[in-house]
RNA sequence: CGGGGUGUGGCGCAGUCUGGUAGCGCAUCGGCUUUGGGUGCCGAGGGCCGGAGGUUCGAAUCCUCUCGCCCCGACCA
């Protein structure tokens, strides 16, 4: 491509909206343009970069015995009524209405259209296991659309779904899938990791996420320093540490002590002198319409997906700070205790190896310290209520320590049962001539996000630096200057010699000063920049440069093609590693 | 949806408090200059100041309504 004819809009700075790095390289680069809130329209270079996560999600998708369609984007609501998902799903599904005042929606996913072209195609466990995938525009109506590209409204996503015969039969597609998943993204260049993750509303027993390791990630994922466990936030868990590290071993007797103003655990445990693990703090929530009290460590957070599960009530909710009076009879925040409630009483794991604690005493400006189970009150339920923290041990393996990282969720994989089938009565015959329905997964890959992740991983403060296998361009080739002939030569000749060989190149034609170009090379940020003309010229030379750093290396003009085509392989080998 | 902010040429902003008919930088176009890190100079084009209504002799500026966008929260493969 030539930069002088191409639309390769470059930004010296982005709208103040933008905050996000890759939202803001984006924007920079040309390679998108905003059109209403959480909608872009994709520029060619852009698009370019698209193009590359969909080939090599489809050659995997492919060689994993995947079958590619494409389903309609627009689904019938009869259809979603069915699934019973058109009341369930809310306000993120986009619905329309045609000339005809039918419903409509656009497909934020394609469970229900997929099933229904199973229950009308397969009729034979001989047509079994099938797993059919998509690459497509999808549309979900986020509450807040942020992060440009990363969370979008709209968006390109790969979605597959599988069909077996039994539960054995979809572990072996589902790990088929968690293996092509591992292909795809270290194929792109990308660090990441799979984690068990909470299946949460979709259901379903197995769940695996595939986040890509960035700072900026909205996910914290935790992982074993020893061994491969690793599970976000939401599931992780750890083994259960032992009594000596936080029991303070006291035997003294309960008592009501004033803590005036004393609502934090901060200002408790300054107030009274103890760590923070030595106190108890409780959590008013409500779930399947009532009050509970939730009990944890101090210095522990809850974790509310685990709560959920707990109580096994639906939804777990904190009440807003006003309710939380109404629901214990008054009590300011910041009092409320296990001793002498009235509210079932749910307790962190992590309490029943303490011995004696303190906690607020549900009197106002009043906590007990030396409280006892058994002795002072009754030992409640205990349930895995937290979340994990760093140097927690692992759950898994004996010598492990837990770490935390953060993540951007770019892949989730699922099994997801027999819920669609049922609900749409899908049913094929066995071997014996009896009707089954076949157990389902479902495998997703948000192919735009993957590109604003790889950003948000690979870049400095001068632009995006593109691991080769995601490169709208490997190389890019900047004409020093455009005025002398034997530069233009060299770099035409360049050009077509990498053209002609399969390697995909930026030609910066245009007449602006070199600095210009620099500048807009390292912003659009491919792998491997050539400048041809120039001081190196003068020695018959052009100048090589990894855009992931390293010293600039001249070579003979008549061997920078296979230079070149070195350095690349060399360098995209070394990315995929 | 709750709270906060913001809308002025393509982008970044000033002007709004204290009404007098719109300005700066970048970008764009023309010319000269420069030519290895967003060169310098001269000139030009481009804005019914988000929209509607109101107050006023006069509104970007004051009032009312409305729409878009952004941030925080709850929510979310």
């Amino acid at each position: 491509m030539r930069f002088s004819i191409a639309l390769i809009p470059t930004l010296k700075e982005a709208p103040v909206e933008a905050h996000t790095v890759s939202h803001r390289l984006m924007l920079r680069a040309g390679l998108i343009r905003p059109l209403g809130s959480g909608i872009y329209t994709w520029l060619p270079v852009g698009l370019k970069i698209l193009r590359k996560v969909e080939a090599i999600v489809r050659q995997e998708m492919d060689a994993a015995g995947a079958q590619e369609v494409l389903m309609p984007a627009v689904q019938p609501a009869e259809l979603w009524r069915e699934s019973g998902r058109w009341d369930f799903y809310g306000k993120e599904l986009l619905r329309i209405r045609d000339r005809h005042d039918r419903e409509f929606c656009f497909g934020p996913t394609h469970e229900e259209v997929i099933t229904d072209l199973a229950r009308r195609e397969l009729k034979s466990y001989r047509q079994l296991p099938v797993n059919f995938y998509q690459i497509q525009t999808k549309f979900r109506d986020e509450i807040r659309p942020r992060f440009g590209i990363m969370r979008g409204r709209e968006f390109l996503m790969k979605d597959a779904y599988s069909f077996d015969m039994d539960a054995e039969g979809l572990e072996v597609t589902y790990r088929a899938m968690h293996a092509a998943y591992t292909r795809i993204f270290k194929r792109c260049g990308l660090s990441f990791r799979p984690v068990e993750a909470d299946t949460g509303s979709i259901g379903g027993s197995s769940s695996h996420e595939f986040h890509v390791l960035a700072s900026s990630g909205e996910d914290v994922i935790a992982s074993c320093t020893q061994c491969d466990y690793a599970a976000n936030l939401e599931k992780a868990t750890s083994a259960m540490p032992t009594a000596s590290d936080s029991d303070p071993g006291n035997s003294a007797t309960m008592r009501l002590v004033s803590t005036p103003g004393k609502k934090s655990i901060e200002e408790v445990s300054a107030f009274l002198n103890l760590p923070q693990s030595h106190l108890v703090k409780g959590l008013v929530v409500e779930a399947g319409g009532r009050a509970h009290l939730l009990l944890l460590r101090g210095d522990h957070e809850l974790n509310l997906v685990k709560a959920t599960n707990a109580l096994g009530l639906g939804t777990v909710q904190i009440p807003e700070p006003g309710r939380i009076a109404e629901l214990t009879g008054g009590l300011p925040v910041g009092y409320v205790g296990p001793v002498g409630t009235s509210l079932p009483i749910l307790a962190d794991r992590a309490l029943e190896q303490l011995t004696s604690f303190a906690c607020g005493a549900n009197q106002p400006d009043h906590h007990f310290t030396d409280a006892a189970w058994e002795r002072d009150l009754p030992k409640p339920a205990f349930a895995d209520l937290r979340n994990v923290q760093p140097d927690d041990p692992c759950p898994r393996c004996a010598t492990g320590r837990l770490r935390l990282d953060r993540g951007i969720e770019v892949g989730h994989i699922f099994k997801l049962g027999d819920k669609y089938a049922k609900a749409l009565a899908v049913s094929v015959l066995d071997p014996d001539g009896q009707e089954r329905t076949p157990i389902m997964g479902c495998y997703g890959i948000g192919v735009s996000r993957v590109v604003a992740a790889a950003i948000e991983q690979n870049h400095d403060d001068n632009g995006i630096i593109w691991p080769v296998a995601l490169a709208p361009f490997e190389v890019e080739i900047l004409l020093a200057n455009p005025n002398d002939p034997l530069s233009v030569q060299t770099a035409e000749t360049l050009y077509a010699g990498l053209t002609a060989m399969g390697i995909t190149a930026l030609l910066d034609d245009r007449d602006d000063r070199l600095g210009v170009k620099f500048k807009d090379a390292d912003l659009i940020g491919c792998p491997l920049r050539v400048v041809a003309g120039g001081r190196a010229l003068k020695e018959g030379k052009v100048e090589l440069q990894i855009r992931r750093g390293g010293d600039p290396m001249q070579v003979p003009v008549s061997e920078a093609l296979v230079t070149i085509r070195e350095k690349l392989a060399a360098h995209a080998l070394m990315e995929q590693s």
